[in-house]
DNA sequence: CTTGACTCCCAAAACGTTTTGGATGATCCT
DNA sequence: AGGATCATCCAAAACGTTTTGGGAGTCAAG
């Protein structure tokens, strides 16, 4: 309510004891610490925010920026994300903005906007390109950041990703245990980290397998786009019998283009990301997620660590995933 | 990248005028404001943040809180109600802060941090109480506000909200047009105004078509809370043949209540709030949903006017609830 | 009595803006 | 010529902190 300045006079002192003394540093006895202290509860003090921020030089913010496009917004639990991500930022005096990007403006200028205008003290990037230039822009400036995904950056940065291609290697080799040999694959935007690498695993199995891999259709990671990258695939001579798709949303819109098809429900299909409506299509969606809890806290722990100097390449975080057993993925491999 | 005094100086000018002529104030001559300007945008100037708010006194931000008890995170869509939100508000300077409730503390206390800490210049509120205490404290430090859903405050305050007394009230006489006598309602905790209103709208047309209103179970607004809510109407004497529910995660756990119960699949179910993977249960979950599009930008331009200082009685919009027609909701009355 | 160490306190600078209240000439009118 | 008006510019204050670099006073040791 007060500032320093009504509440150095009313107590007789000056401004910078009553700071250091709220700061609790020893140069102030203890006496009349506890003396300030009661009369800053009293008067309810809070320092002024901005003013700290300014004499500081930092922000005490952190941003993320939230891509407007459709699908794209990340992980399921992306909001349980953000709000642990939050929480455990507040531990540390920082607060989380988020940064949304309007139509027309690309997620560049925004980044710009926050780092040049010295709004953030750090930021946290989702669904990451291979080819990034959010993360060339922040490596350019020097500021603490941590991505949720890889990039083929050429200097490493903090990042923390499940292991996607493992993920797909090991569920078309499932596919292939189960005796599937048209195994094919819906695949997002090549141009995203994840995408990639998730072709990459099943197709890498393909070819340990000794399947050619051509059963392969790229789409929007929509539900839409997943419906119509299915469409594709089953007009082909030969059908696949199993589809290993990039994202649960894709899986879902593949499911319905399999309900529109002629023995479209003797197709395996299986997803990524545990959607929490995966559970309640039918046939309930067998999916995969990234192991490790609470990937918000998770996320902000490595920001701090950034934000305190530590080497970039010591804060890189690759999980495992782990496959969630339901039932899309169990139709006879001969069918279709 | 630089600031105001050293850009004054390369370019031979006082730091008023460098920053009178960036703002386009009239009393510097077209000339040198054009100098200015491309001098400004050639060392990628932005003014830096922190000082500009400590000068004007106003911190750029607005505060979200977002409880973190599971199951009250509000909406569905709420994610793209805060993304929507933010955009809108950033084309008005504002950047949007999401601040999660640590355990052990209270919503209040993390209003009372922002606000008495200047951090914020506005405030979201969701998931209001019918007595709402930061409410009553955001009244009393005169800061503009905007909640999602009303309260019983005896003073007005701008909210945004549906229509559940009218939602509630069309759903049950649906069922009781369709035939159906003993109408059971699932409600939330009766502490929020969302689930007391709507068990009001249940009650009120119960009331209006002779039927006794006793069918009622109150629990957590969660999956889990809805199925204890449901078995507990379940084991009542005379079962009830139609479910009204006061939110979809309480519907969906209804749902799996009637799965494990004896001829469960012959009771009718109606939710509310339009889950996306309501779609996908079996049956398909018949549900309501709030009117018009985009919350988010609804909600930002009620704040924007409140803070322009517009009176709180021109700022409350209540929304009409629409009927979301599935499967869920069309069993035979007569059987259970 | 001096010296040094120690305790407790403070004045002033600095952070980078925005805004107030002129100052300086030039131009125009009478 | 004298005054008024206008167009440009600027010095300095202010916003509320944190931090630097001491300044008194006390006390114990030499």
């Amino acid at each position: 309510m007060a500032n320093l300045k009504q509440l150095a006079q009313s107590l007789g002192l000056s401004i910078t004891t009553v700071s250091r003394a709220l700061d609790g540093y020893s140069d102030v006895s203890a006496a009349t610490r506890e003396r300030v202290r009661e009369a800053a509860d009293k008067a309810g003090y809070r320092p002024n925010a901005s003013a700290r921020r300014l004499r500081r030089q930092r922000a005490e913010l952190v941003a993320v920026t939230l891509p407007s496009d459709p699908g794209h917004i990340g992980p399921p639990h992306f909001l349980d994300m953000l709000s642990g991500c939050a929480e455990h930022l507040a531990g540390a005096g920082l607060n989380l903005v988020i940064a949304p990007v309007p139509r027309g403006e690309s997620e560049l200028e925004i980044c710009r906007r926050f780092v040049d205008g010295r709004r953030v003290d750090a930021m946290l990037l989702v669904r990451t390109k291979r080819h990034d230039e959010r993360v060339e822009f922040l490596q350019s400036r020097g500021i603490p950041f941590v991505t949720n995904g890889r990039t083929e950056s050429p200097v490493p940065h903090p990042y923390i990703d499940g292991d996607g291609f493992a993920g797909f290697h090991a569920a078309t080799q499932r596919f292939r245990t189960a005796g599937h040999r048209r195994i094919g694959h819906i695949a997002g935007p090549q141009e995203y980290y994840f995408a990639h690498v998730r072709r990459m695993g099943w197709q890498s199995a393909m070819d340990e397998a000794g399947l050619e891999a051509d059963l392969c259709a790229e789409g929007a990671p929509t539900e839409q786009g997943g419906y119509l990258a299915a469409l594709e695939l089953l007009r082909q001579p030969s059908r696949p019998t199993a589809l290993v798709c990039a994202t649960d949303e894709m899986a879902m819109g593949a499911l319905r283009a399999l309900r529109e098809i002629d023995g479209g429900n003797q197709i395996s299909i299986v997803g990524h990301d545990d959607l929490p409506m995966g559970a309640y299509t039918s046939p309930s969606l067998s999916t995969m997620r990234m192991t490790g809890e609470n990937l918000g806290t998770n996320f902000a722990s490595l920001l701090l660590r950034a934000i305190a100097g530590e080497p970039a390449e010591e804060l890189q975080e690759l999980h495992a995933i782990e496959f969630v057993d339901r039932d899309s993925h169990r139709r006879p491999p001969a069918a279709a």
